[in-house]
RNA sequence: UUCCAAUCUGAUAC
């Protein structure tokens, strides 16, 4: 019910328990707030936690980044470097890795690349290494900011540290590839990764898919759409989107209707 | 016997 935002029956459902006489655990309350987090209800977030604290639950570190999660994704970096501050200052609970990485990100997200690259120095000072979480966040958010240089680099020092890429980490890579305009490479780290046991994911084609297409490789492009099915994928929202936008940029609005029309026999609805 | 299942971070189009 949290993931997909059904607050209310997650609640109900919640009450139900009580009400049968089972007790909420911090785990629980994180489940919830963490429901709320996703969506950016940051008041319905705070109040859960406030109410956790109310039934004597220590509120653990999943809570703490729980909430800086959410905190960051509404762009309110203020507030989650306030309970980042609150866990330094704790006795009880310890930032991790995952609390560092969330709030990279949310400084990624609002434009502050040189301040999310401090952080990672400052957490490696602290004791904690930058994982391949972190490298692919900064790969991200260079990339985001225009600095495809720098998203290299941090690619590269992932290696350099004896990180092993995964699946996001290289479609992120891919990324990068299709905007500085080297589809080839990318088409390579595709066959790099297969060879080492990573599957690609239905994201790492569209990654492709979109940006032979955008190239005009429609050849490789299909070839693609056959590897992704032949692997297991079907083409979705995202997939059509790609193509359907190339052909309505062209104007060539038959084509693209074709594309729609055959998106909806397939039973995907439209975003 | 130690299996499966519960809470936190990263990737794609528009």
């Amino acid at each position: 019910y949290c993931k997909y935002g059904n607050f209310l029956d997650a609640l109900a459902c919640g009450d139900e328990l009580v009400h049968k006489g089972a007790t909420p655990t911090v785990a629980t309350y994180n489940t919830l707030i963490y429901g709320f987090c996703k969506w950016g209800k940051m008041i319905e977030a705070r109040v859960l936690f406030f109410h956790m604290l109310k039934k004597d639950l220590e509120p653990d570190l999943v809570s703490y980044n729980t909430l800086i999660y959410g905190y960051c994704r509404v762009g309110n970096i203020e507030e989650a470097f306030h309970l980042y501050d609150e866990i330094r200052s704790s006795d009880c609970v310890v930032p991790s890795v995952i609390t560092y990485n969330t709030l990279i990100d949310g400084l990624c997200r609002s434009g502050d690349l040189d301040e999310a690259q401090r952080l990672k120095e400052v957490m490696t000072c602290h004791g904690f290494l930058p994982d391949v979480f972190t490298y692919t966040i900064l790969v991200n958010g260079s990339c985001k900011m225009g600095d495809f240089s720098l998203a290299k680099d941090f690619f590269d020092e992932m290696l350099l540290e004896g990180l092993e890429p995964d699946c996001y980490a290289y479609t992120t890579r891919m990324v990068r590839e299709m905007r500085v305009g080297a589809a080839y490479e990318a088409l390579h780290l595709r066959e790099e990764m297969v060879e080492k046991g990573i599957l690609p994911s239905l994201i790492t084609y569209n990654v492709l898919i979109d940006g032979l297409w955008k190239s005009g490789d429609y050849e490789e492009a299909k070839h693609l759409l056959q590897k992704m099915v032949q692997g297991g994928f079907f083409p979705d929202c995202v997939t059509y989107t790609c193509l359907i936008n190339y052909y309505a940029e062209k104007g060539q609005l038959i084509e693209a209707r074709k594309l729609f029309v055959d998106m909806i026999i397939r039973g995907l609805s439209p975003s």
